[in-house]
DNA sequence: ACTGCTATCTACAATACTGTCAACAGTTAT
DNA sequence: ATAACTGTTGACAGTATTGTAGATAGCAGT
């Protein structure tokens, strides 16, 4: 598939490094096709931000509407984000100005999805602010997104097996700290 | 300064998308200058990172070292990365392997700043896990770094005034958090 | 069978980009 | 004054990259 291997090549460079020739090696066509398919080159960067963009809305949700309160759920965000979803967000903010709206919708939808949960859980005449959720899932996403850009390097872990483990005692250890806030 | 121009031109598309031709009319100096000052366009990309690092060490030394035990240093961390130290990381980042060890010492010494002000604080008897504050300063680098590169998507702020403030706004609740947290 | 459509290819054109070269000016040392 | 050195430049070479054109093959509908 020709939008994987566009995938696999701005894995190195990002979307201002991408080749056509490079990508029509990858996905084993000539870079004409390419054009045929998605117009020009921009096309194809386009194609694959729209792809990416429900990617990011289908893992999101995943994750918000997994089991558990909190610990699960902010596992999962932190897992979606390592698992190049990360990535993806960053090539569509290198890729200049987002297509309208784009991302913004779930993130509403996260803050409304815990909002419900904290309510459910204030002891009778607790005030729950709205813009404290709403910092809680602030922190969450630019917290998982940091991690999974730049927590590699943070971490001195030798290997990639051990960096992953890493990464999810740092996920548990966030989860735990969000619970008690929350609880 | 072709340096400046350099970043100038990094900040539309990343190392990948550097152009000598775009960073010497920007620098008011012929392609040739450049290449003559440091050797090739990789040697050109090294000698920004050179600097990036250095310029990464000074801003986040500054906020650690500042007044106050957590508030402070927290909305200076956050501040430094929103003024050019996150980017500057990515393109690290997204210019192949770092040079060597590069940033971990730093954060190491944010770790060590941090310990010794939750041991000075400790109540007699109270346990103060090593762990612990390591994570809360990789908690607090990965935000800090999350929120300078994707929080401006999430707020829906109008303008780039309202957005500075509602990330100064952001910064002081996390750090209460954190202090929360630690007293 | 013929027509039209789609996907694909090879070959090519036009431009963009990096890096080299020889020349030139300014400055400093002898 | 002259030589050497440094920083700069325009012109150029070689290659990379995007995009175009025409030819070809497969396939569906008539």
């Amino acid at each position: 598939m020709i939008l994987d291997a566009a995938e696999a090549c701005m894995a190195r460079a990002g979307p201002a490094g991408l080749r056509l020739q490079e990508v029509a090696e990858a996905a084993g066509v000539s870079h004409p096709t390419i054009l045929h398919h998605f117009e020009s080159r921009e096309g194809l960067i386009r194609a694959v931000h729209q792809r990416s963009l429900g990617q990011l809305r289908e893992m999101l949700t995943a994750a918000m509407t997994g089991p558990g309160a909190s610990i699960q759920p902010v596992a999962a965000t932190f897992a979606a984000f390592r698992e190049g979803l990360a990535q993806r967000m960053l090539w569509m903010l290198q890729s200049g100005p987002p297509p309208a709206g784009a991302a913004l919708p779930i993130f509403e939808e996260m803050v409304d999805h815990l909002h419900a949960i904290r309510l459910r859980l204030a002891r009778p005449g607790e005030a729950i602010e709205r813009d404290d959720t709403r910092a809680m899932v602030h922190l969450t996403v630019v917290a998982a997104f940091g991690d999974a850009v730049i927590g590699q390097r943070l971490r001195r872990s030798p290997t990639p097996e051990a960096d992953a483990e890493g990464a999810r005692r740092f996920a548990d250890w966030y989860a735990r700290l969000l619970d008690d806030r929350i609880g």
